[in-house]
DNA sequence: CAAATTTTGGGACATTTGTCCCACTTACAG
DNA sequence: CTGTAAGTGGGACAAATGTCCCAAAATTTG
């Protein structure tokens, strides 16, 4: 539900504390609801989340949202477009208070070339980050939502934050009706 | 519609024209509908494809598919497996003849590692797959098919093979018989 | 604390999509 | 050439989902 990556957190802590690598890397807060990366907005850095939860969406030319993942802990934004030279292909917005590991494109190409253990974490974390989100596709795709629903509801409860009906239907790519409805009638089945 | 990366392609012959490396890389054949890479199978082996088409789907337990992307030319199969150390997230099965060169799990990390191009060239490659799979998930959830078919339709005739209605279906996510209904009316509104 | 705003819950109806089924065409092996 | 299998096209109905709308609850703000 909410992805995260201790290995590179605790990295990114040592690399902060580290004398050559640590004045390339700040900290940087936001609040809820506020945007670290906006879609079709050129960057220049790369973002590791330090603590807090982020929102990772797409929005489309219709101005509907669809949020793609939950990203928590140790894991990087911004790092596709410095790997692509393009701008963000989605937007990242705080859903709790935040705090990021900020470091130049640079210094991200950098550290992935010279540093063999963040260049195999990193990579391994795309990886994993591209078979979770085809596994969702797929998921969503393929099953009806009063299948997925109760598997969402135990991951849920095992998070210590609640998400807001509007962003979990976004992340169903459903209407809040929908939603509502599927929860309605999986509290009459369960009694 | 169908991903193709000549850059990747190229790299491959001119690897396995050289002395050094040429030996770590053989070739092999498969015809339509063989498969390359079964679902939950564990891999030895990284593959590029030389030339010829395949389709990448995952097979949910309700035994129905869901075709992630078309892989053309000097595309890579197995290195997710290979970074992760994992089963098969996803099978591929040929739609056309296909020749791909194939390298050990290993060998593919050794040229990771040791061949900077071969490493900025399959990790960009493995970005933009992340990317498009992202675009095609937020697409499916957030527009109707009737939106949807029309670019389909366009991708299609630029392209020099035919796909199954079966393909094409599998690849939106949805029953033949809502892709015929859809395409029924797609040519009434032409008219 | 009260007003204003956001979030939630759900009725009623339209639209989309799936399921089941059958007929017609095409490709291919014997 | 012919029978079998695979692929295509579509009717009829059921199920799922969206849209529009309104009211109650919760949260924020002055």
């Amino acid at each position: 539900m909410i992805t995260t990556n201790l290995q590179l957190r605790n990295l990114m802590e040592e690399l902060t504390g580290n004398e050559s690598t640590g004045n390339a890397i700040t900290l940087r807060t936001l609040q809820p609801k506020q945007r670290l990366i906006v879609q079709d907005q050129a960057l220049q850095s790369v973002y590791i989340i330090r603590s807090g939860v982020t929102k990772c969406f797409i929005t489309e030319n219709n101005e509907r949202d669809y949020i793609l993942d939950f990203l928590g802990e140790g894991e990087i934004l911004g790092e596709i477009e410095a790997i692509r030279h393009t701008r963000a292909t989605c937007t990242i917005e705080a859903i709790t208070p935040l705090t990021v590991y900020t470091m130049s494109s640079v210094q991200f190409h950098h550290f992935f070339k010279t540093l063999p253990t963040f260049g195999s974490v990193v990579l391994e974390l795309i990886a994993t980050r591209l078979a979770r989100i085809s596994e969702k596709a797929a998921r969503q795709q393929l099953y009806t939502l009063s299948e997925i629903l109760p598997q969402l509801l135990s991951a849920l409860e095992s998070q210590q934050i609640t998400f807001t009906k509007q962003d979990l239907s976004e992340y169903l790519g459903i209407s809040v009706r929908s939603l509502n409805r599927l929860l309605k009638d999986a509290d009459n089945t369960t009694i």
